[in-house]
DNA sequence: AACTGGATGAATGTATACAGTAGTCCCGCT
DNA sequence: AGCGGGACTACTGTATACATTCATCCAGTT
């Protein structure tokens, strides 16, 4: 009954059921382009897909539903949820909002080992070529700025907005996504330079400034691949 | 194919599952305090007390907890889970920073008619007696100053939390809940006399010091009423 | 010719039945 | 007597089968 000390990673590792496995694997397809704004989610196409009956199917689209990636009305196929340019402004001001918040009460808690990982990160970052990779550690480079905060509630939600908007990023992979990505390092570098010196107001402006710039970037990718007709609804 | 005017209300009315019923059931004894925290959900007794099988309640299980109000590890059973106190203070922190943000935007795009609903809501939160009644009326004040803003998204992040939180106000229903409601009611009219000369920073810090007043007397009536084994998890 | 109405097919929602896992209790061992 | 291991029970996870709803198409009517 008490708690160990090894840590609860280990207790779900391989525990995962299928339904579990389907909404991750859901989740990625449409992060990653494989499923648009809009697509159909067919049970009976994804159970025989994935080899499973239609229960862990419908499941898991509970679960995506409830997160917001898809959209399912009773009686109703399940479609992808797609964002219009007004909601992906959205999530990345309360990106901003939250993220900013949680930058100010993180800092006044950072020990020196916390800032040196930080500051590793983003040296891995600069050097990353590989673009899954690197957004991996994008997402651990935030992470690590904001768990000296201790606010585990904001991080769920943080979480859950990044999840939302993860699938515009993808577009970074090439083109003109590299120019964005060097300009990402130099703005975490100035970030590392307020939480060093302990500045939270500063660090608090400076992260808000980076999500700013991500999402006129984000945007600005967005409405030029627009040509198609999207950005309504 | 055309969007029509009459509004999307109806299309949903009736169309409820049993899933969404016992979702919506479960929520709400979790919210009025028939499910406490770490009450055990038994999916077999579940099924037989709503008398349906347990496919519906498997996937209104799922919805509540990616919604954070249960927790469910793979073939274990899934509990309510429990605010502490810190998270409870931590609901309320982001319940300002949102909402505070929501009032800021909100307030440029009121019309007259905007605010005379905002203070008729205000009015009648005042005379009301019943505890039910009350709630929604202030759940519905609360809505009616953050429509103007026209964020979808952080309404929808606002709902979850106060979903969250809800449970920890229903004891206000008697006793010393009476000064918290009178005191509500004086703040909300100092929020409306904001909004109604257009002071869109007054507003904001009207709104942020009413939910930090809420999360002191919810934190005050939880610390009083925790004689038992509680606080922690 | 356009529209209403119902019938048909396909998809979703639910029930029942089976499979697998985790906790529990008891027995045997040290 | 305390501890470890294995069977048992109860519960969760999944598959299959049935019920219900929705959408489409076609015919009949105005």
């Amino acid at each position: 009954m008490q708690n160990l000390q090894i840590g609860e990673a280990p207790e779900l590792r391989h525990r995962r059921t299928s339904s579990d496995y389907i909404a991750d694997a859901l989740r990625d397809a449409i992060n990653g382009g494989q499923l648009e704004d809009g697509a159909v989610l067919n049970q009976v196409e994804l159970a025989e897909h994935f080899g499973v009956s239609r229960v862990p199917v419908r499941e898991a689209i509970r679960r995506l539903e409830a997160e917001g990636l898809v959209e399912a009305a009773a009686h109703r196929r399940a479609v992808v949820r797609g964002l219009s340019l007004d909601r992906i402004a959205e999530v990345y001001e309360l990106r901003a909002l939250l993220e900013g918040h949680l930058t100010e009460q993180a800092v006044p808690n950072f020990d020196r080992a916390d800032v040196e990982r930080l500051n590793e990160l983003n040296r891995q970052l600069r050097e990353e070529r590989d673009h899954a990779r690197w957004l991996e550690l994008n997402a651990a480079f935030h992470e690590t700025l904001y768990a000296p905060a201790g606010r585990p509630t904001a991080l769920e939600l943080v979480d859950s907005l990044r999840q939302r908007g993860e699938r515009y990023v993808q577009m970074w992979s090439g083109g003109r996504g590299l120019e964005r990505t060097s300009q990402v390092a130099k703005e975490h570098t100035a970030i590392v330079r307020c939480v060093r010196r302990g500045d939270a107001a500063g660090a608090r402006d400076a992260i808000v400034a980076h999500i700013e710039h991500t999402r006129d970037a984000v945007l600005k990718l967005h409405r030029a691949a627009a040509g198609n007709g999207d950005g309504s609804r």
